[in-house]
DNA sequence: TTAACTGTATTATTTCGATTAGTACAGTTA
DNA sequence: TAACTGTACTAATCGAAATAATACAGTTAA
């Protein structure tokens, strides 16, 4: 469900993070979903379950959750395209687009890139 | 000529290293052409010296620049450099495929953007 | 030759953010 | 009541980045 890289230099609240608004957007999780709970997935990734509390609170001022004390975390309602976080990862995308540009890559370049990119992340 | 962002979060050696390779690509700096010397880029930046020679060492091995003991830092001539700053701006831009990618942004999104872009900078 | 520049090297210290650790409090549910 | 939930808080630890302070070596011009 969520897969941590350690050693990649992220922190691990950031990917947990990205982790959830990921299955969101991809629809693995859906409006109303449970996530499971701080201590649990604090055990199953072995981390701090500070950390988790941490990410679940920045992704619940996102929008992208709500938590119920006592109860639990769920995932909001809403089509993720609407969410923040993604607006704002289009607009970094389309500013590294065009950095690359202006160093010098074309269209056909990126686009190849991409596809190498997201070859490797299936792995 | 440089531009730093003290708060952005990424590190002062690193944003140095992508600015010289960026005046480079945009022909503000050519081949032969004189950086400014450690010290002086240091007091210009408000940053320790020992940032400036870390970035210049790394510009050094990446064959952006080239360094002359007791004569100062010059940006390599062509070819070399060319193919460092295509290689960097290579990385940069995976960079920012991966981080896209991981908020759930799919391959076909990326390249509509692309093109959104390039669409853009071509008017 | 000397003074004032240049790059380079080295070690120690500081700083800061991320994470961990430990504990406590409050609400829900069977 | 017991065992879950989320939340809050302080302290300690860790590591990367940057700073600090020197020292050494080569170049250049007065």
């Amino acid at each position: 469900m969520l897969q941590l890289d350690y050693k990649s230099g992220v922190p691990i609240c950031e990917q947990i993070v990205n982790g959830f608004i990921r299955l969101k957007a991809l629809g693995v999780l859906n409006g109303g979903d449970q996530l499971p709970s701080v201590r649990s997935l604090a055990i199953k990734l072995s981390v701090n379950p500070n950390t988790i509390q941490k990410a679940y609170a920045i992704l619940e001022s996102d929008g992208v959750i709500y938590s119920v004390k006592g109860k639990g975390s769920y995932m909001a309602e809403g089509s993720s395209s609407d969410l923040a976080v993604i607006k704002k990862a289009k607009e970094n995308f389309k500013q590294a687009v065009t950095s690359a540009n202006q160093l010098g890559l074309t269209n056909l370049e990126l686009k190849e890139l991409v596809d190498e990119v997201l070859k490797e992340e299936a792995e």
